[in-house]
RNA sequence: GGUCGGUUGGCCGAGUGGCUAGGCGUCGGUCUGCAAAACCGUUUACGGCGGUUCGAAUCCGCCACCGACCUCCA
């Protein structure tokens, strides 16, 4: 297997070229949602950013399993003192429904939007509890190998013997003694030895409404823990890429580390991924600074800092236009500049499909595409691509006008292009095809247009504007060229 | 306070020690019966102060400001 990307590993804070474990195949773990609500922009951005890097690996030609979670269980409010109501327990009451419907909701909107955002699903969608067994095996290991202690019913981590032996804070950079030196003291719960021990098995207070048997007690799992088991069981002990927002690297992914290193002895991950964030007014959108836009309301335009809908596709190449790695500032004025973008960006495969070829040439596609791979072997330097993108577009544009020229082989390669990188890598849709039936639509608009031709050409301009205007009210725009005129769906 | 990152033109955003991505917007032009689109050009860049260098927005130092994480957050 062939390739010279190169990707931005966390854990070594370096790009590194990227050679999977066993080739062809590629294990990738993504940190999914928790389903408690509807899903936001900042959902968005991982979804796309990993569904970019799935569909490069699968175009290079990789068989890649790409595993992404839904919590459903264990997140808790306040995860500091493990003391928080869980998240999904606390949407339940509000709502007055069954835990479990509040899952199925949040995750059925979950679908949709990333359906509408045309990310690929992943290859397992393994649920946190779907897996209480395996979680519990999980924690005996970590109990055998003395990681773990048991207080009261619950089980947690050690974080301080961890660190005697494994280096707790590698991801993230953190110094323990100096967290340790920081770290308030605990009021209430004395179950854990130290404060930066975290639950892997919480015993459950009476009435709460989701728990599970085990050995030590009526609980249920603690957050971190579902990752490191469901990532091992479907992808292995070792694993290619593990991925998720830059917000998770601590303490989430810190604690994946210690508890995989913990039971396994050695490292799970061999190439950590984190996107950063989406802002708005510079700073991080999340739910509880309450700056959150749910991406329904972005696709209706129904918050009030929206000025008008954003197609998912407008929404999609915004976050594409930014690299993976920097923060994605959000605004009115951004999102429409994307939405033109956008717009030049599919109209010229529409003009690609109708160009005459010339006889000779006087662009080099070969070039273009050659540039295209190095942007994406680059750390998936989307913005790069689409720079180049946006190069073909001028020359096809320019085609059409008669000032540069291409053959029909650089029109077929330029197809090419568009066809692999904006709709196979980029995952970028013409979100105005599919209406009516294409056939009878084109002949019935060929026949119009011919009339209004022959108005044209006998100077009856009443009636060619009268044409226009009236398809105009149709939804459909004409546009006279030099020889005829071409139509497209507003 | 600790750790890390950022500060690029009206907006969003790439980037490399020297050849000034890209998109959107603005203005002008070409084209056009009109319109739209397209094309060509234009517009104001690299937070501040020093330093290294033949040359720095790009390397180093200091300062200012902003943000993320250190509770949950994608």
């Amino acid at each position: 297997m062939q390739n010279n990307f190169s990707i931005y590993n966390s854990l070594t804070r370096r790009k590194e070229k990227f050679e999977p474990l066993n080739p062809p195949f590629v294990g990738m773990y993504v940190c999914g949602p928790t389903v408690y609500s509807d899903a936001h922009l900042g959902h968005a951005r991982p979804a796309i950013v990993f569904d970019l890097l799935y569909r490069y690996l699968l175009h290079l030609g990789y068989r890649v399993r790409y595993v992404r979670n839904i919590t459903d269980v264990g997140h808790l409010q306040d995860e500091e003192a493990d003391e928080g109501e869980d998240k999904i327990i606390r949407q339940a009451k509000k709502e007055k429904l069954e835990p479990m419907e509040v899952v199925q909701k949040y995750m059925n909107t979950y679908h949709r939007n990333m359906s509408q955002l045309n990310t690929l699903p992943p290859s397992i969608e393994p649920r946190a509890t779907g897996h209480i067994i395996e979680q519990q095996e999980f924690i005996k290991k970590l109990l055998q190998s003395g990681f773990a202690y048991e207080a009261n019913g619950s089980v947690y981590f050690d974080v301080v013997k961890y660190s005697e032996k494994y280096n707790y804070g590698k991801l993230s950079g953190r110094v323990l003694d100096e967290l340790l030196q920081e770290s308030r003291e605990l009021e209430g719960r004395e179950d854990k030895r130290s404060p930066f021990d975290f639950a892997l098995w919480k015993k459950a207070d009476p009435g709460h409404l989701m728990k599970w048997p085990s050995q030590w007690s009526e609980g249920y799992p603690g957050w971190h823990l579902e990752c490191s088991t469901m990532s091992i069981k479907y992808l292995g002990e070792v694993f290619d890429i593990h991925g998720g927002g830059m917000d998770l690297m601590f303490p989430h992914h810190e604690c994946e580390i210690a508890q995989s290193t913990a039971a396994l002895g050695r490292e799970s991950v061999r190439y950590w991924i984190h996107n950063n964030m989406i802002t708005i007014n510079g700073q991080k959108m999340a739910r509880s600074l309450g700056n959150f836009i749910t991406l329904d309301e972005v696709f209706s335009g129904s918050h009030p800092l929206l000025e008008q809908p954003y197609s998912p596709m407008t929404v999609r190449f915004f976050i594409l236009q930014a690299h993976y790695r920097s923060t994605l500032d959000f605004s009115n004025e951004a999102l429409k500049g994307a939405e033109k973008g956008l717009e030049r960006l599919m109209k010229a495969a529409i003009t690609l499909d109708r160009l005459k070829p010339s006889t000779d040439s006087t662009v080099n596609v070969d070039e273009i595409k050659t540039k295209c791979y190095e942007a994406l072997d680059d750390d998936l330097n989307s913005p790069v691509l689409l720079a180049q993108l946006f190069e073909a577009v001028r020359l096809i544009n320019s085609a059409r006008e008669g000032t540069e020229k291409m053959t029909a082989s650089d029109i077929a390669k330029m197809k090419e292009l568009f066809s692999v990188f904006v709709k196979d890598i980029l995952g970028l849709i013409d979100e105005s095809a599919g209406r009516g039936n294409e056939k009878i639509v084109s002949g019935l608009m060929k026949l119009i247009l011919d009339i209004r031709h022959e108005a044209r050409q006998k100077k009856d301009f009443a009636t060619s504007d009268k044409i226009r205007e009236e398809l105009s009210r149709l939804g459909i725009t004409v546009r006279d060229l030099k020889d005829g005129a071409e139509w497209e769906f507003e």
